[in-house]
RNA sequence: GCCCGGAUGGCGGAAUGGUAGACGCGGAGGCCUCAAAAGCCUCUGUCCGCAAGGGCGUGCGGGUUCGAAUCCCGCUCCGGGCACCA
């Protein structure tokens, strides 16, 4: 009846059939073998653009390709559903509450994700505003909190006045500005909740070394993490008997250099050691430090002048003996080490700039290279000046001064971390509450787990400003004090949304149970995550933040301990750039698949998202990306039609003969090549050449039907082009499946190439002079050596080029290559 | 500044030591059609040449090798990450 495949009744029509039949459901009873497909859950900001096109896209082929081999893959889907965007909505529109907001975005996500033919185990949605993935998500901080996991303590943050909230470090950008509003972050001292991520900051940093993950994710959190090994020691301060300024150095062949001391404007020796007639500037300097942002305080770097200020007292080195005067500056970060360090001019930039520019002596403990021009010398070298140090390399250095150290009980051996705890506590409204309260006479009282989830008060108004809605809500902040039954006040703060994110992969295992954020069973069976897909901007913290979780629930009973790396492999997919910038909503440069449902289809949109680049490239959005779009929908009509021919088209006419034979042995070739590449494109993400090997196959069945091959031949390398079409473009290969044999494409399985096809009866030979092609000669497979060469010399081509002259050499690699050296 | 990628036709890209440019887009010509759409066929790196054929060619300069887009050294440009972490 239809000659032309109808995409825009026949696409939908093949969803509802995925959905009804249950096709992508598995469970812990089935007897396949498990295995793990994840797109990393995103936040619901509407309707799917062409970069969410792209990640499902990849997903999807996973698992249609690794069902086809007999897994019961689990697929599911969630959403990370809390989350800023959603309150300021409220915040600008007025009207609608955040979960009404975030709720129909869902909606629209989910409705793009199913438009596209994206297949997943719906039964095991979840969305991290839901009160039962509050509810665990309350209960794994309780655990956390008892286990002194999770912590309150008073710190200076990140504050950023946009989003009037605070950030963890890790959303602050490197210029100091906040990553989803660009507001300049400041600093502000607030008492706030940690999750202890620094406890296993050695683990999660050796694991790197056996995780199967691109090597730059692997680089970013070794960076991020940042540990270096040194030693603590401490300073006597002159005339304070008992005071001791403790620092961290990872170049203590350098303590004959001490020539200052510098202490971070929020240490706590300041006030103490600061002299009377030196507290005016050193104030100063303090209250500079703290109204400004980070920013702020690079930049005042710009100029050189490393700002600081002499406290009046003194220490010891301890190396020499001799006294050295104690600074304040704001180079000194109070959060890292024990926020003080002894300064080395000669051998470190930073202390050398604050030397000159107040006039600090510099003393070389390393003779810097021959013809060094710098100023601080922070390379390997013979050392000087250094007393017992003298002769030795830094490295031979390092260590003894190290051990005197040890053994004069001035300090000892430590290892540092760039990584600092997590800061969790955000002063919003649409995210999770910590199940805290506050009792005059208990201070901190966790809330009781029967008593969880704590939920957000529906009746909460949104006004611009700037505080969380739930401060000034009665019926929330008023709370019985568990521990004794005292009124208590309810915690405000909610958690960042990376929390919820660090575990949604373990509950989508088990996401309907009730007794346990993770069964054990389920975890066991399903975990870990064998393919993990989402983009390289979560290379830290969401992939950070979730190996810490997986450890932790792990640790606690949570989780099953022996899972320690929740991802196996990870594939992070290039994003979709349009106008220099990549695709986002927040950006305002998305470009919606819906057009491109109605014009071409799901599948041509499919095909084009994987043919057009390597998945892991970035790509940019053009105006050929519409033809390149219009091409992979003419390649599918090309398919079609040779399910079901025009009229006018003939196909096997040709009598069967020599010809006839050598064609249909060309093409069953042809087709086990093409199971072949395409298996193996598939297990690498390699999936732009899969396309271009599907498209050979196809133009291969075309030029053999031209031929005249007989009709069992050609139907066979039909039938197992659309199995290999099958997870790409899954409904016009359904379609034109169910046409020829009725039943499901994606239930046969795949294919396996037969080797005896891979190999070529005859090869073309090439034959060179001096690595110059000179003649490509048709030879069988099996050539010997001497064989080659006497065809290969026999060549006019060659002889013209040896214009009589004998070969010096002969390079022979049968049945490929001749190269004849001359 | 440090670290990590990348650079191949008009365009997206393929080839990981052995025929550079697979596959596709765009372009040119032809067929079909009253016409169009759809489709089919041929050509399409560049220069010289009527042609046969030949020269050149993977950002630039060197090197290793019988042979280099591919490996090594040094540059240029582009992209990303980190950046006062002692």
């Amino acid at each position: 009846m239809r000659a032309n495949y109808d995409f825009e009744e026949a696409e939908p029509r093949w969803q509802r059939r995925w959905a009804e039949e249950g096709t992508y459901e598995v469970d812990l009873d089935d007897p396949r073998p498990p295995y793990y497909v994840l797109s990393m859950y995103p936040y619901p900001s509407g309707p799917a653009h062409q970069g969410h096109v792209r990640n499902y896209t990849f997903g999807d082929v996973l698992v249609r390709f690794r069902t086809m081999q007999g897994y019961a893959v689990l697929s599911p889907f969630g959403f990370d559903s809390f989350g800023l965007p959603a309150e300021n909505a409220a915040i600008k529109g007025g009207a609608k509450h955040p979960r009404e907001y975030t709720e129909a975005r869902i909606a629209e996500l989910r409705a793009s994700v199913l438009r596209l033919g994206a297949v997943y185990d719906w039964r095991r949605e979840v969305r991290s505003h839901d009160p039962d993935y509050m509810r665990f998500n309350q209960l794994i901080f309780l655990r956390l909190l008892a286990a002194g996991l999770a912590y309150r303590r008073e710190a200076p943050v990140n504050w950023c006045p946009g989003c009037q909230t605070v950030l963890a470090n890790e959303q602050v950008l490197s210029d100091g500005t906040c990553e989803r509003s660009g507001d300049v972050v400041e600093h502000r001292l607030l008492e706030q909740w940690f999750l202890r991520i620094t406890k296993y900051a050695d683990e999660i940093l050796a694991a790197l070394d056996s995780l199967d993950w691109p090597e730059r994710v692997k680089t970013m959190q070794r960076n991020w993490i940042g540990r270096s090994e040194g030693v603590l020691l401490r300073l006597p301060v002159e005339d304070h008997p008992g005071a001791t300024i403790e620092v961290f150095t990872t170049r203590a062949d350098t303590g004959f250099g001490i020539t200052y001391v510098v202490l971070s404007p929020e240490h706590p020796l300041v006030a103490e050691l600061t002299t009377p007639e030196n507290r005016a500037a050193v104030t100063r300097l303090c209250r500079t430090a703290a109204s400004e942002s980070d920013r702020q305080r690079m930049e005042s770097d710009v100029s050189l002048e490393k700002r600081g200020a002499y406290t009046g007292s003194r220490c010891i080195n301890p190396f020499t003996n001799e006294p050295v005067p104690i600074y304040v500056a704001d180079y000194v970060i109070a959060t890292y080490g024990t926020g003080a360090i002894m300064a080395v001019p000669a051998e470190d930039q930073r202390d050398h700039d604050f030397a000159v520019a107040h006039s600090l002596p510099v003393v070389r403990t390393v003779t810097p290279p021959q013809g060094f021009a710098g100023e601080a010398w922070s390379g390997p070298g013979t050392k000087i000046n250094s007393g017992f140090l003298d002769g030795l390399d830094v490295d031979t250095a390092k260590e003894r001064a190290t051990e005197w150290l040890v053994a004069g009980g001035i300090g000892e051996r430590s290892v540092q971390y760039r990584l600092r705890d997590w800061l969790i506590s955000r002063q919003r409204y649409w995210g999770c509450p910590i199940p805290v309260v506050y009792c005059p006479a208990d201070g901190i009282v966790p809330v009781a787990e029967a008593d969880l989830p704590v939920l957000l008060p529906e009746d909460v108004e949104f006004l611009p400003t700037g505080e969380s809605p739930l401060k000034h809500h009665q019926a929330f902040l008023e709370a019985i004090c568990p521990a004794c039954g005292g009124s208590a006040t309810r915690e405000t703060d909610t958690m960042d949304t990376f929390v919820d994110s660090s575990w949604y992969f373990l509950r989508l295992c088990s996401p309907r149970d009730h007794d346990e954020p993770v069964d054990m069973a389920s975890a066991r069976h399903f975990m870990p995550v064998d393919q993990y897909i989402g983009g390289i901007t979560h290379a830290i913290l969401h992939l950070l933040y979730a190996r810490f979780y997986t450890r932790a629930l792990g640790d606690l009973g949570l989780a099953p301990p022996e899972i320690r790396e929740p991802f196996t492999q990870l594939f992070c997919q290039g994003m979709i750039r349009l106008g220099g910038s990549a695709m986002s909503k927040s950006k305002g440069n998305v470009i919606s698949p819906d057009e491109y449902f109605k014009s071409v289809g799901a599948d041509a949109l499919r095909l084009f998202h994987l043919f057009v680049a390597p998945p892991v490239d970035d790509f940019d959005w053009t105006p050929q990306s519409d033809e390149m779009i219009e091409g992979c929908a003419r390649y599918l009509r090309r398919v079609w039609r040779l399910v079901v021919p025009d009229e006018n088209e003939t196909a096997g006419t040709a009598a069967p003969g020599t010809e006839t034979t050598r064609a249909t042995d060309e093409l069953r070739r042809a087709t086990h090549r093409a199971i072949d590449s395409i298996t193996t494109d598939l297990g690498r993400y390699e999936f732009n050449t899969a396309v271009s090997a599907l498209m050979e196959l196809t133009n291969a069945i075309y030029r053999a039907r031209h031929l005249g091959v007989d009709h069992a031949a050609v139907d066979d390398s039909v039938d197992t082009l659309l199995k290999l079409l099958a997870p790409m473009a899954p409904h016009l290969a359904a379609e034109a499946w169910e046409r020829r044999h009725g039943g499901h494409v994606h239930q046969e399985p795949w294919p396996v190439a037969d080797p005896a096809f891979l190999v070529e009866a005859k090869v073309t030979m090439i034959v060179q002079t001096n690595g110059k092609l000179r003649d490509r000669i048709l030879v069988d497979a099996s050539i010997a050596e001497d064989e080659a060469t006497a065809l290969a010399l026999a060549s006019a081509k060659v002889a013209e080029v040896l214009e009589g002259r004998s070969p010096r050499r002969v390079i022979v690699r049968a049945p490929n290559l001749v190269n004849i050296v001359v």
